[in-house]
DNA sequence: ACCAACGATGAAAGCTGCTGAACGGCAACT
DNA sequence: AGTTGCCGTTCAGCAGCTTTCATCGTTGGT
């Protein structure tokens, strides 16, 4: 790799992370320390970034330009939010993961921002969320596109879906209960069913206000679902129930 | 193959890349390095890009997209306005109608909010622009999103608009000459041919710069186009090739 | 049709500047 | 103070740059 490229993908990666070190940036860019240095050194001088013991932090524009969206509208809780940060802990770079609408989903999204993944959605917030970071590669499913939600629906979407493979699917939910998974809104539910269906491992993302009331439409059975990321308040009996169906439950 | 040709290959390489080294140029051109040398010269005189140890960088790269997006609609707005209001007119409520990327198009989305229709696009800037009107029905086309031009393209957009039918589309393009409808945009094509496979009406939006100038990829002969919409100072023998082909001419 | 002039092309030569490894010094931590 | 890890410097090796030149195809003129 050349020098130019080596510095044009460096100024890349700060794009979303904010800190770098020095053996990361080498494996990344298959290059020697000696060579990165001199590439730091004369981004350094290019105001681009600030060399510290041990690698380099970013000049630019606080990374949280992606997303302020969601601070902005949604104001995310506080709940969400560790939700968000425990479920992108599961997603390994490279991965494709699949991200249906909801505001949870949208927090996991907000915190795979650093990560290198291919990402699906149908989600148009998530979209607007990711779509300058260049390490991710998005997606979009089509389909008709609901204004109150602003997710895609509908046999395109689903036509759509049906024609991909992905490692994980990441989903919210409006309810659980022993019955399975359901929700309220009629039209997202054929999307979800076909993305459980093209997903290798299913994630479910779900506060615990969600369960124990009782959903209209049923989604998905609680055997179609791997693991399910909740928070610290949920009632140990749906513990129980979820892992005795083999489902992996984690609290943040 | 002819010095420039390969000239405007390497452009159009630099579309989706910001930085090429010579040994990957030469073998896509296949050119010696010496040529390939050559032409880099003469497009950084042009300030296309710029030399560098190894290869060359875009200078064209847009870091933030919302800005180059910015400038373009600024340049020329009044003239896209006028053109925008024009094409606007030839629709009528009800129909279903293909709306592709590209400013002049959004400046006719605009004036199409008044109306009861069924949009289908691949556009997110005019999707946007579109989702809060109660009477617009939106369907996105789904597909790899390009976040230069914020538009969706590629085998999945394709596969979606072959499963449509619309009355009418309309399109912007980057050249027309005696040889028909070209882009510099590679990636675009193939969703702009389908879009024009499966609409009944063809509607061309262009400003008079876009006549004449030599395009690179054909999207289309002039004979696939009903309509062009275009402005007062377009060129009369340009007015006079489109109507010998049995296209309608309207100057905004 | 032929030939000369011109520009474009690709190969070779010599030079420039980048690269990675090695070494010694310095900062952080124990 | 000792150890570990990081930094800056130096230097040989080589990849890439510029220049030059022979060759080829094209153009324009006779």
């Amino acid at each position: 790799m050349k020098a130019a490229e080596r510095q044009l993908r460096i100024r890349q990666m700060f794009e979303s992370r904010d800190f770098l070190d020095l053996e990361t940036l080498c494996r990344e860019l298959d290059a020697s320390e000696s060579s990165v240095r001199r590439d730091l050194d004369i981004l350094e001088q290019e105001k681009i970034l600030r060399r510290v013991y041990g690698g380099a932090v970013s000049l630019q524009a606080p990374p949280s330009r992606a997303f302020d969206y969601a601070v902005e509208s949604v104001r995310l809780s506080d709940e969400k939010d560790r939700i968000g940060r425990l479920a992108a802990g599961l997603i390994e770079d490279g991965q494709t993961v699949i991200l249906d609408g909801g505001s949870t989903v949208a927090a996991v999204a907000r915190e795979l921002a650093t990560k290198s993944l291919h990402i699906v959605t149908n989600s148009l917030p998530i979209a607007e969320g990711l779509e300058a970071l260049r390490n991710i590669e998005l997606t979009l499913t089509g389909g008709y596109l609901d204004p109150r939600h602003r997710v895609m629906l509908g046999p395109f979407c689903e036509q759509m879906l049906g024609a991909i493979r992905a490692d994980t699917l990441i989903m919210g939910i409006g309810s659980i209960t022993e019955a399975g998974f359901s929700n309220n809104n009629t039209l997202v539910v054929g999307s979800e069913q076909k993305m459980i269906e093209v997903a290798g491992k299913v994630i479910i993302v779900a506060d615990h206000t969600k369960f124990g009331r009782g959903g209209m439409i049923p989604v998905a059975p609680l055997s179609a679902v791997h693991t399910v990321v909740s928070d610290k308040d949920l009632a140990p009996e749906y513990i129980d129930l979820l892992r005795t169906n083999g489902i992996e439950v984690l609290l943040a």
